[in-house]
DNA sequence: CTGGATCCGCGGCGATACTG
DNA sequence: CAGTATCGCCGCGGATCCAG
């Protein structure tokens, strides 16, 4: 049973299925700002297979931008899905790799990537039939 | 193995898992964009057990505004995963109801909460880790 | 080759007031 | 009860230039 409760600290948490979400501190939100953002499933994707360097992540998604490719970087590091290695060559070469937190997480997004591609058309027709009857 | 091609028509594509995700029109990006709002996974979470009210979810989501209530609502409507009746009952009452492809994608949203909850901690640790080294 | 720094527009989201 | 309308903030993300 999903409820809304109070705990002892005067937190508001939402229980479901026996999962406290937080709604200052959501794991769940968390998790989709980390991994809601326009390129960070790619990335994750990109890396599925083994590590990669900059300008082989860069040649995978062709479009995007260098700026958005070091902060998606950087924002996937931090909260520990990748290791980012140095080697101090000339000239330097980085190598991204995905962790095991990295890895067990590409696990539930197949399982998105496959979700989206099979119920896709049914989003895209009911999105048609909504603004068909708004117009 | 993944790869970038180019279709005929001149789109990029990338192959992922033999699923093919394109660059401009993405399957992946198109359920992000749905569910990765702020209060969206939530709402999904809310009608996990039945139909519920207006006011219900109101309620269930104390600090959302009704603005965004109401919004979230209507993309959530708009993309088929959820129905909106209303019943012309004075003072009228609208009830809100998951679709097939709703509750298909609650089964996912169940994933996702799980591994959220499991990996929270690790996340958070990762984080004041990076960041203790930043400063 | 792998970034950092800066400028800027757009859209998500919140607050508030009003309505059938 | 269940919305609609308007305003404004702010952060994401793109473009461009610069650096080790």
């Amino acid at each position: 049973m999903n409820r809304t409760v109070d705990r002892a600290e005067g937190e508001r948490v939402v229980l479901i299925d026996g999962v406290a979400m937080s709604l200052d501190d959501c794991p769940v939100r968390d998790v989709l700002d980390s991994v809601g953002g326009k390129w960070t499933s790619l990335m994750i994707m990109g890396l599925a297979e083994g590590p990669r360097r900059f300008s082989q992540l860069r040649r995978f998604i062709p479009d995007i931008s260098q700026r958005m490719l070091t902060q998606t970087l950087r924002d996937l590091q931090r909260d520990g899905y990748i290791t980012r290695t140095v080697y101090p060559t000339k000239p330097p070469s980085v190598e991204y790799r995905l962790t095991p937190l990295g890895r067990s997480f590409l696990a539930l997004l197949r399982s998105l990537v496959r979700w989206s591609a099979e119920n896709h058309a049914a989003i895209r027709a009911a999105r048609r039939a909504y603004d068909a009857g708004e117009a």
